[in-house]
DNA sequence: TTGACAAAACTAATATTATTAGTTTATAGT
DNA sequence: ACTATAAACTAATAATATTAGTTTTGTCAA
């Protein structure tokens, strides 16, 4: 009996499993016999397996925020975009398991909430050098978020047949909206 | 015992199901209970849960190529590429079960790959006005897939919060798309 | 009309999962 | 050393998918 595990702990072992095995393998039995205690044990750290999803969720907000974060210091301007837009896009790529939980049905967790009202201030932050209405500035939010979310979960899903560079893609996309963007304002 | 039943009523009453319960809520007990049988005998029908979520991928790749194709004819141009957006967006809008079924991991089925590849031809044919070379076509296909499947999904899973129009942002959105792909040819 | 056959339903049983209840064991503080 | 508590355990229950084997039902030919 491996004493002295603990939720963090737990919450790892969820993160790698579904990260590797896809969001769907997640079960309290794989976590279980990874961290080497009887399933009923995880209850003394999660209150289900629900709450394992929500935790997963949680530390992907999370994790985003700050790769969001550490791509926009020091850049603007369009600049900042395209940087904030390959992390955002390389991070769902290095974790699709826990980006899924992210996206899942929605999470009344406070740092959750916390996490995406800052995201969206961050991404405020960098449109602001184009002095958008509050309108517009709404229809980008949503435009760039459409953008990166769409094509690194339809990348993730291996949604893209061919065999064309995806980086290429990716940024000739990212630079269109950026292009819409001086136009627009 | 309600004799009589047909495959395709099995996967029209699973298409209901997860359209109007959400995807996760699928399970044979809740197909066999709107059905009038046991849950065994939905075996007669298919060979599991998993070709019902399969199933249900293949009709919405169809459903898909459908709506696209007929938004698609008698347009050209942006129009076109505008009207298929739309086309797009509002199936899924309206059966985000059945195409979150479609999006799930990959479907071997022959029928779903020929819509699939059929939609593909379809927005091919569409973008043809703009004389892209062989890879630009490609990103731009890209691009169009990810705006379209982003800003859907978003929708459908309540992640944009704000009062503002959705039918606005999405049409601004693809407008910048389309400025992008002139500014390429 | 009746008897055979096949299709389509059924019951029963098994394995897996999540969950709850109640019990034991280990550890930390007095 | 004793005790209180945290953290593990076993056992049991409910829901799910699945398989095996059985009965019912409808059709078609003799």
């Amino acid at each position: 009996m491996a004493r002295g595990i603990t939720r963090p702990q737990v919450i790892d072992c969820a993160a790698t499993l579904v990260n590797t095995q896809g969001f769907a393998a997640l079960s309290l039995a794989q976590i279980a016999s990874q961290t080497g205690i009887k399933v009923p044990s995880l209850y003394n750290y999660v209150t289900g397996i629900d709450d394992v999803r929500l935790a997963l969720a949680t530390r992907g907000a999370q994790e985003i925020l700050a790769v969001v974060v550490h791509a926009a210091v020091g850049r603007a301007g369009g600049d900042a975009i395209m940087a904030v837009a390959l992390a955002y896009r390389a991070y769902i790529v290095h974790n699709p398991g826990v980006y899924t939980a992210t996206i899942q049905t929605n999470n009344p967790d406070p740092v959750f909430q916390h996490a995406n009202g800052e995201l969206l201030r961050v991404l405020t932050q960098i449109l602001a050098p184009y002095h958008l209405s509050a309108q517009d500035l709404i229809h980008a939010l949503r435009g760039l978020r459409s953008l990166v979310h769409g094509f690194a979960t339809i990348e993730i899903s291996d949604g893209f047949g061919m065999p064309v560079d995806l980086d290429v893609s990716f940024v000739q996309m990212v630079q269109t909206f950026i292009g819409g963007l001086t136009r627009v304002a």
